[in-house]
DNA sequence: CGACAGATTATT
DNA sequence: ATAATCTGTCGT
């Protein structure tokens, strides 16, 4: 039996949800085998509000299932090769969605290695699109509903020992507002964040 | 329709 | 620093 996070879970504001999924389960079922990380690096994106959003000038092909129901997967692929994975969030039509940054690597550790081409297990899933091959996660699971517990979803994990950190967004441009934002957030000093300078910055500690 | 920037990564 | 090369946006 699986357990998958409730819709109610993922029907809320990004900018809140963002925060709640650090130390939750991402689970990928392929091929009879699970492969599992906890969540340590997220990124919240708004809509038609957020300059840095890919939702802020309205639906496209691509990026139309962040304006679906929420608790669904949004997986793009971006600089023409890499997939980033999304949880989309708020209510439908708006165009929310959490950016599923870093993971820990949890269960099935060979067989990200093999996916990433036997890189060190640090950089297994330090990355949005390092993540997303580790896993094999793809456009296929574009539109993914995650409450199904089928193939992809979220499960609860224990909560998080170490503080939760708050601060600007990696490699979004936009307005001072979209830069300024304090819309990512990370579990602090843990091993497999991304690898951006932010981490050494002084962050905000979340109560 | 052509140019170019981009929620990235691995390599030079 | 730069290449890899898919999308969306903006300008002609």
């Amino acid at each position: 039996m699986t357990n998958p996070l409730p819709r109610a879970f993922y029907a809320r504001s990004a900018v809140e949800v963002a925060p709640d999924l650090l130390g939750k389960v991402l689970v990928r079922e392929i091929e009879g085998r699970r492969l599992t990380g906890r969540i340590v690096e997220v990124e919240a994106y708004l809509g038609s509000e957020d300059a840095a959003s890919h939702a802020f000038r309205g639906p496209t092909p691509r990026n139309r299932s962040m304006f679906g129901p929420p608790g669904h997967a949004y997986v793009y692929l971006i600089y023409g090769m890499h997939h980033c994975l999304n949880i989309v969030t708020g209510p439908e039509g708006d165009g929310q969605a959490v950016l599923i940054r870093a993971l820990e690597p949890l269960e099935g550790i060979e067989i990200m290695r093999a996916r990433r081409g036997g890189v060190p297990d640090r950089r297994l899933t330090n990355g949005p699109g390092k993540l997303c091959q580790a896993l094999g996660i793809d456009k296929r699971l574009d539109g993914h509903d995650l409450c199904l517990g089928e193939t992809l979803w979220l499960e609860a994990g224990r909560p998080p020992a170490e503080p939760i950190c708050a601060g600007p967004r990696v490699g979004v441009r936009g307005d001072d507002l979209a830069l300024n934002r304090p819309w990512r957030f990370y579990l602090k000093g843990n091993l497999f964040l991304s690898p951006t300078p932010h981490n050494r910055l002084p962050c905000q500690t979340l109560p």
